[in-house]
Formats: C-alpha cells, sequence, structure tokens
DNA sequence: TAGTGCATGTAATGCGTTACATGATTTC
DNA sequence: GAAATCATGTAACGCATTACATGCACTA
C-alpha cells in the first residue's frame, strides 16, 4: 500500500478510537485541519484502501436502519504508524495571500501598507479567539501530544500578532 | 480575466521588472516560494492569460537566435495589482507534517516522541541557515515591504526553533 | 567541445475541494 | 412534522507539480 498525504490523518484518528468517516471528518475540523486538512472526498477512499491494506479492520454497524461503518486498527496499522512517525522530515508548505500582499504592498501609499500590516494582526487575533473557543475547560485531559499541537496553533497565532505589532511599529519609527 | 492563485505573483513580479517567465521562476524560488510557491507549468499559461486581458504587455525579445519573451506591466495591470493589494483577507493554508507527526507521537515511548520535537527543531534550524545564505548583503537595499517578507522568513523560522526547545523542556521537566 | 545555464513550453498525473445525491434518526 | 444532525459516497472540476521536449549561448 503506497500512502498518501492523506493516509496518517485517517489512520492516526482510527487509532484514537474515531471510528467512522463521519467523526474523521468532524474531528479533522476541530484539530490537525490548522496544519493538515482532509475533506470526504478524500476520507472514505481512504478508509477503503487501508481496509484493503489491513491496515484497519471493522465493518457494518447500521445505527437502526441507518447505514454505518465502524473501523478499528489492527496491528499491522500500528506497526505502519509507528513507522511513519519515526520519519524525521520536516514536510511545511505554506500558502499564505496576506504575506504576498506584504510582498508586494511598496507599489501602495505607505499608509495603505501599513494597513495590511495590521489587517495581517486582526486575522490572526481573530482566528486566536476561534481557537481558544474550543479550549471548553478540557484540553488539559488530552493527551500530552494532542496538547502540544493545539498549543501550537495558540502560541502560533499570539506571535503573529505580536510580529505584525512589531512591525508596524518599526514602519511607523522609519518613516 | 478571472484571476487565479497565479495571477498576483506573476503579475506582481513584472511590476517589479522581473521580465521572463524564466526569471520570474527563479525569483520565486529565492524569495516567495516559502510562502507561495509555483511552477513553470502555472506561470507560462499565465503570461499568456495576462497579457491577453491587458495586464501586461510584451513580445519576442530574442537573445541571439534564442527565443525570448519579455513583459512590462501595464496601466490596467497595475490598477489591478492595487485593487488586489486592497483585499483585506487572511487566507492562511499549512501542510506541515512533523506538527502532524507530534499530534499523534502520543503513540511513542516518551523519548522518542521528544526526538520528534527534537527533528522539528533541526528542520527549522536548517531552512534559517539557507534563509540567512540568501542574505548576500544586500537585503537592506531591497525596497521595506519586500523586506518585511524576508524578515518574516526569518523571525518565523527562529520563533519556531525557540518554541520547540521551549516545549521540550517543559515535557522533560513533566516526565 | 562539452557542460552549464538561459529560455519556452506542454502533457500526464496526482492531489484536493466542492457540490451534490441519498436517506435515516434525533430533537424541538 | 420540520429542521438539524448523522452517515456514506462520488463526479466534476480546478489547482499544481513533475517530467519531459527543444534548442541556443556562454564559459572553461
Amino acid at each position: 500500500m503506497k500512502p498518501t498525504a492523506v493516509t496518517w490523518v485517517v489512520l492516526g484518528l482510527v487509532s484514537h478510537d474515531v471510528r467512522t468517516g463521519y467523526d474523521i471528518k468532524r474531528v479533522v475540523d476541530r484539530s490537525v485541519r490548522y496544519f493538515w486538512a482532509a475533506s470526504y472526498g478524500q476520507i472514505y477512499p481512504e478508509l477503503k484502501r487501508l481496509e484493503e491494506a489491513g491496515w484497519i479492520a471493522g465493518g457494518g454497524a447500521p445505527h437502526g436502519g441507518r447505514e454505518r461503518r465502524e473501523y478499528r486498527i489492527t496491528a499491522a496499522g500500528r506497526k505502519a504508524l509507528r513507522d511513519w512517525l519515526h520519519g524525521h522530515e520536516v514536510r511545511h508548505e505554506l500558502r499564505d495571500e496576506s504575506l504576498l500582499r506584504l510582498f508586494f504592498a511598496d507599489a501602495l501609499p505607505r499608509a495603505e501598507a501599513l494597513g495590511l500590516v495590521r489587517a495581517r494582526r486582526d486575522g490572526f487575533a481573530r482566528v486566536l479567539t476561534a481557537l481558544r473557543a474550543l479550549d471548553d475547560g478540557g484540553r488539559d485531559r488530552d493527551p500530552p501530544f494532542v496538547n502540544l499541537a493545539y498549543r501550537w496553533g495558540i502560541d502560533y497565532c499570539e506571535w503573529e500578532v505580536a510580529w505584525c505589532e512589531r512591525q508596524e511599529r518599526r514602519l511607523r519609527r522609519k518613516a
């Protein structure tokens, strides 16, 4: 089985006892999507591939007359997941339109260019609010590394807000 | 003309007097690719679309017998670029495999999980070295906002390195 | 004169999202 | 009984990369 980008999110979440495709999507959207998004169009086909490979197992678990499929990770799946975890690459891809704007902002009058820095700051401040709202008093009970990834989101947004404020001040001083 | 993701990189760089597709690719690879990548397969078709739209103009400027096309931005192009710059969205997409690993690292013995944090740190430290090498003593002469984007790259990597070190210490204390 | 760099371009492929179709169950 | 939620799935589309084809010019 040739792993793709979505393989590890799906396998990893099944290993965390997230058992249906629908649930996987829901959990992704409240957690890893900030650094690793996944859509139905990837999740459902991937569940099939993982089952064929023997990394997960399961099947029909209908809820009343409603179709439903529950999967669990197998021993082979656990091994595959651990092997991937041992990989040490740091693949990092970013697509940040606001930064691209900043790069070309010399085409704008100074005051408007500074407005872009401010808009960036405000954008991250809003995401920060959303992230903090996710924390309904239960984050400390998460496993330590799940908690670490959550922290990263918060810390990163805080850093961006502070960076924008610092740069805005610096550029104002110079002008 | 319906703008796509690559429209603004290409139009922006032409406005910075980067005139051929080949040069655009080269400049992208040493600058914006950290937050906005672009490949030949996008750049050349986009140059044609931009020309048809009247946002850039130019044509054959062969170098000896070698085919070559130089473009310049038009007044309409400058207007389109400024209009885009005024947009205030903060589109931000990240794909960070090392963070995904961290999220699932509870499946590993503690020492190995901490190794992932260290590997992340080292990865960013390496990028930092590469970014600093880009600075051949000439970065201060860049226009202020080009310089700002460059700074962002450096500052972000420094923050990541520091964040990893902080978290590693914190997790060691707790264990 | 061989190797590297300049230069343009496209076809194949893969990745990912969006939008839709379908239908049961739970909640108000 | 209407609306929201649970649940599975796929087809169409768009976005991006990779890899290749082509050929001239400069440099060692």
